[in-house]
DNA sequence: TCTTGCACCTCTAGTCGCTAGAGGATGTAG
DNA sequence: CTACATCCTCTAGCGACTAGAGGTGCAAGA
């Protein structure tokens, strides 16, 4: 069997090299056996996990989070009520965080077709960012 | 005139005492003057510096961004045109923030519609984790 | 065989924007 | 005068990496 170096590894999965040893440190992903000069040689299965902690991680689940992922991805005869209820979670995150944004998006348009490109002392985004209740959703 | 004390000012502005602390730290806040006992006094014009960063920080500049839109400010004579460009960066960088967190709604979405509620072996949410190819948009 | 040069190793410290806590001083109300 | 809230400084911690120092391993070309 043909060894995986980390660099190797990196270039597979798309997780950078100083991040893969961060995640063998956290435990989030278990420590390869090492050649004869010390260092790591991954197997094919541990490409397929970092495949799945930066697929987690692209969608913005915490550290914590994809921990308990891999663990039921790990004995696959549990319920995947915790799967279940930690994508939801997330979603709920990302539906109000997406709310939000456009809220500030909003603002922001409002600053930027404000300004009139002269001096300071006439300028929107300047003025809107001293007094808030010159935002159009005063309620962010 | 009045003392405001840091827990006044904290009240006022909406920010909290030891981030107060940590902006004069930084020099975002100019260190005010001192009581007898060694208690910072603000004045009026410092509660409107801290409603302006803590606006900008809600709006999600960057404390260097805030530096920056603090020292136009100052000098209303300048050209806003810096002011204009920081936040013209906002707006596109909350747009691209936008349509990804869209993009990721739509997976989790249909992650969690996928979800059987049965075993983790039938889970959607950890097969599509496993799988990048198993998203709807393949690409982020 | 030797050397070049890249990839690897460990370790520490830094990033950002705070937040928490220790341990002590000050200010105010009863 | 005594509680008690609020203030002070200082250090360390958070999450999820990233950067850099200082050293070793390894494969390929001269």
């Amino acid at each position: 069997m043909k060894k995986i170096t980390i660099g190797e590894a990196a270039r597979q999965s798309g997780v950078k090299v100083p991040t893969i040893r961060y995640y063998e440190g956290i435990g989030l992903l278990s420590a390869p056996n090492r050649s004869e000069g010390n260092q790591r040689s991954y197997e094919p299965s541990d490409l397929n996990r970092l495949a799945f902690i930066r697929h987690a991680r692209e969608l913005g689940f915490e550290i914590e989070a994809i921990r308990t992922l891999l663990q039921l991805q790990d004995d696959p005869h549990q319920s995947c009520a915790s799967a279940d209820a930690i994508a939801k979670a997330r979603l709920i995150e990302v539906e109000q965080r997406i709310r939000s944004l456009n809220a500030l998006k909003a603002e922001l348009e409002q600053m930027v077709e404000g300004c009139g490109h002269g001096r300071v002392d006439q300028c929107r985004v300047i003025e809107v960012l001293a007094d808030h209740g010159k935002c159009v959703h005063p309620h962010h």
